[in-house]
DNA sequence: TAATACGTACAGAAATAACCGTACGCATTA
DNA sequence: TAATGCGTACGGTTATTTCTGTACGTATTA
């Protein structure tokens, strides 16, 4: 095996691992291998390199290269002189960890909360309604019990993902170098 | 709308949100409405029940299940007298919350980590290996740094989620009740 | 203004996953 | 030991997602 083989090989292997893992993230393993590509490369790629070098078509490295952008793991950058529009990985992993909650997890949350913070309403309503049987009266208190509950775990997280945001977790958990 | 529909809809509402973002835990929306059923009942329940309430297959429920198992989202419980296997919601949402990075994240970390390890002692070997070209001796260190910045960054993470296995991290974000 | 070239919507094809019904291994009961 | 009934592995089917090639809107250059 020659040295350049044995440097390719050794990327491959890192590039599967990430493709393999990146689903955590809510990614394709397809952009899983792009991320590795953009992590691997020295310089801002075009799509047409990024096609060239993965094999794939043109439309699927439009598509990966967006939901990359969409996660803030990957940006644009403009070079002087070039007509194509040239992306390069984000640099900073922590940065990037924690948007990925500020902008997946918050929005999942939010949503979770708005439904049950309609739920409670209506349950409220079903409660003060004189019609209502005392049956589901009970067992509409119960729900609300729960759904509370559950609307103060949602707090905790959202205080969670604001400390993620501000970065403040790194008072807590700091950015240490392993080798000092 | 009679009082028991009201009620039937507020929860299905909730049921619908959870199922649409149970996504990040990487579970089907299946998942995601059984996990929704069993929030809301008041008692365990057997794969039969789950079948009927959900008009699905057992099989599918079986599935489900142990996925949700898997997340430590859901417990078996032993009841006196019952042939058939019960299944409960986990209560302790946070310790859930916990669960899912220290089963699903961590793998992902140690895979990532192993093989950019592997990939650094292969690059070592490459820069020693005095038939290696200056060329390829160069892009070696230049991957190695990349990889042990990386490598830093997964020491971070896994300290994260070290806090959050030991719940230390309710030091930092604590659990407090909203109306106080 | 005309020509060129870029990135993406769109629709069909290929691959993947979700689901169901059957059948089986295993444990509990009689 | 025989009989009953549980949960799950397996294979086929359906549904969803992923990918490709074509075609188009838009922007830049001449």
């Amino acid at each position: 095996m020659n040295d350049i083989e044995t440097l390719e090989r050794s990327r491959t292997m890192v590039i599967d691992a990430i493709a393999q893992n990146i689903d955590l993230y809510g990614l394709t393993p397809s952009a899983g291998r792009l991320y590795g590509l953009l992590f691997y490369s020295n310089k801002p790629l075009t799509l047409d390199e990024m096609k060239e070098e993965l094999g794939m078509s043109k439309t699927s490295m439009s598509v990966s290269v967006r939901s990359l952008l969409d996660l803030n793991m990957v940006e644009k950058v403009w070079v002087k002189g070039e007509r194509k529009d040239l992306y390069s990985i984000k640099e900073d992993w922590y940065e990037c960890f924690f948007d990925f909650f500020t902008i997946k997890w918050r929005i999942a949350i939010t949503m979770n909360n708005s439904a049950m913070e309609k739920s409670i309403a209506k349950l409220q309503q079903l409660i003060d309604d004189p019609q209502t049987s005392d049956k589901i009266r009970e067992q509409a208190l119960i729900d609300i019990k729960k759904l509370e509950e559950r609307l103060e775990y949602y707090d905790w997280q959202n205080r969670l993902i604001d400390s993620f945001e501000t970065k403040e977790i790194l008072n807590f958990i700091p950015i240490e170098k392993k080798k000092d």
